[in-house]
DNA sequence: GACGAGCGACTGGTCCAACCAGTTGACCAT
DNA sequence: ATGGTCAACTGGTTGGACCAGTCGCTCGTC
């Protein structure tokens, strides 16, 4: 076993990982207050500063309000929190959530494919030579390391796309992506079998062909929102079958409660 | 003109407000360390504790990189920013910026698309039923506040859509409208003037017809993308005036540098 | 001259203690 | 019932001290 290096991590740090969890875990409920600042740097041990840095980015995330004089109280993530927090939502009591990761595939199924119409449509010359290279050696770069390999690959396109939101929020879901990275590299090399796909998406995006890069980008990135039902079981039996063998290559929502 | 609550901003809000904004123009360069701590405090004129916990949330917003030892490293924010950053980007020097505004719109139109057809999938009765009874009161919602009419209809598709990163994105959205209400209630008001359309989509998912939500979601929330290029001829005139009078109604896509 | 150990200055991390500034609710006078 | 007062409690801010790493210079050795 190799040696990794140490994570340090500041006190700040730990007092945030434990309040963002309760919070998330719905442990202390939306509305309700969290104890005063001075009673939580007893409890963990730590100087009321820790807990002050703490609390600053449970402001920021939006998973609390802080209110000088009144109390501290928990928000309800689901109406206040940003897609940065998806990555801290995936760890749940049992495992990774298979439920997050499905959203989160999903929604990188759906910018994937914007992102792959945008750029067929938007990427200058040089953009265009560097996604065609891309794709002719994605079959290379794959054998070396297939993580590196889409990230190079989707960074072009992204890039090419020319939108913040969608960089943006590309960023936020190789977060979920790095916060797993052994499973989440098993779900997405599903993706990444289609070799062929890859440099059929390189080659419609410089040729400028927006519907037929927003298909296949389709295609590839739906492999991945398959093979996830396949690897997590776990909470959602129902969900994970019906996502079965043969998705309609345009779309396959999960039904759920349908009649 | 009506009374409005008066906004306190702790010392440490000002100091994030500052060095955010310093990181995203620009002003110091991805790589550049920003000065020391304590030199920040004396500039600022504030207590190094207030600055910590400022730099705590540039830390989490993925603006910074801080070391123990080191000196604090600006970030690429376009590379480790989440899409948390979107609002706080939208402030330029001259005005809000028409690029950014144009991005959020383009995700909001792909996410509000994919929303409609998962919502037409999902829904279970009750939310059928809610839905549908939002649709047919969208009308008289929409002339007592346009904005609340649909921030109501939509948290009801994203509700049934049942993916909590299109919520989290959503929630994102928002905070943009939220950070320039003014200018975004003129553009979003575009997308409200098409009544029939939000009867139409609700009236879609009901049915469970996840084609035709998606298409006329992609009809509604093409409106306020079209109208942010008439509101905003700013920054960049070549780019407003291919948003043009007639789009694609499927797909309309900003040409840029393409041959 | 090249190398490397050692040291010192500098940077962020943590703590303690005190006080300022709001909120809340109980109490009391009107 | 109303409104004012006040005490207790909460977050906001400050000062100063020290710990814990990093970085770069210096100096001795080879």
């Amino acid at each position: 076993m190799p040696f990794v290096p140490v994570r340090r991590q500041p006190v700040s740090a730990a007092v945030f990982a434990q309040l963002r969890a309760a919070v998330v875990t719905g442990e202390v409920a939306p509305g309700e207050a969290l104890p005063p600042e001075r009673t939580l740097a007893e409890t963990f041990g730590v100087n009321r500063h820790a807990v002050r840095e703490a609390l600053k980015r449970l402001e920021q995330a939006g998973l609390v309000e802080v209110a000088q004089g009144g109390a501290t109280r928990v928000l309800d993530f689901r109406r206040s929190a940003g897609l940065d927090l998806l990555p801290h939502l995936v760890d749940g009591p049992d495992g990774p959530e298979a439920e997050v990761l499905r959203s989160g595939l999903e929604m990188r199924r759906v910018i994937g494919v914007e992102v792959a119409r945008l750029a067929a449509v938007r990427a200058d010359e040089s953009a265009r030579e560097r996604i065609l290279a891309a794709g002719r050696g994605y079959r290379a770069e794959r054998l070396r390391s297939g993580r590196e390999a889409d990230r190079g690959f989707w960074a072009d396109l992204v890039d090419a796309a020319d939108n913040i939101a969608f960089r943006l929020a590309y960023n936020s879901l190789l977060q979920v992506i790095d916060a797993h990275a052994a499973l989440m590299d098993e779900v997405l090399d599903e993706d990444r079998t289609d070799v062929a796909g890859h440099l059929e998406l390189a080659e419609s995006v410089a040729r400028g062909d927006a519907e037929s890069a927003a298909a296949v980008a389709h295609r590839i990135l739906t492999a991945a929102l398959v093979a996830v039902g396949r690897f997590m079981p776990a909470t959602a039996p129902a969900t994970a079958t019906s996502l079965g063998d043969e998705p309609d290559p345009t779309h396959d929502p999960t039904p759920r409660g349908a009649p």
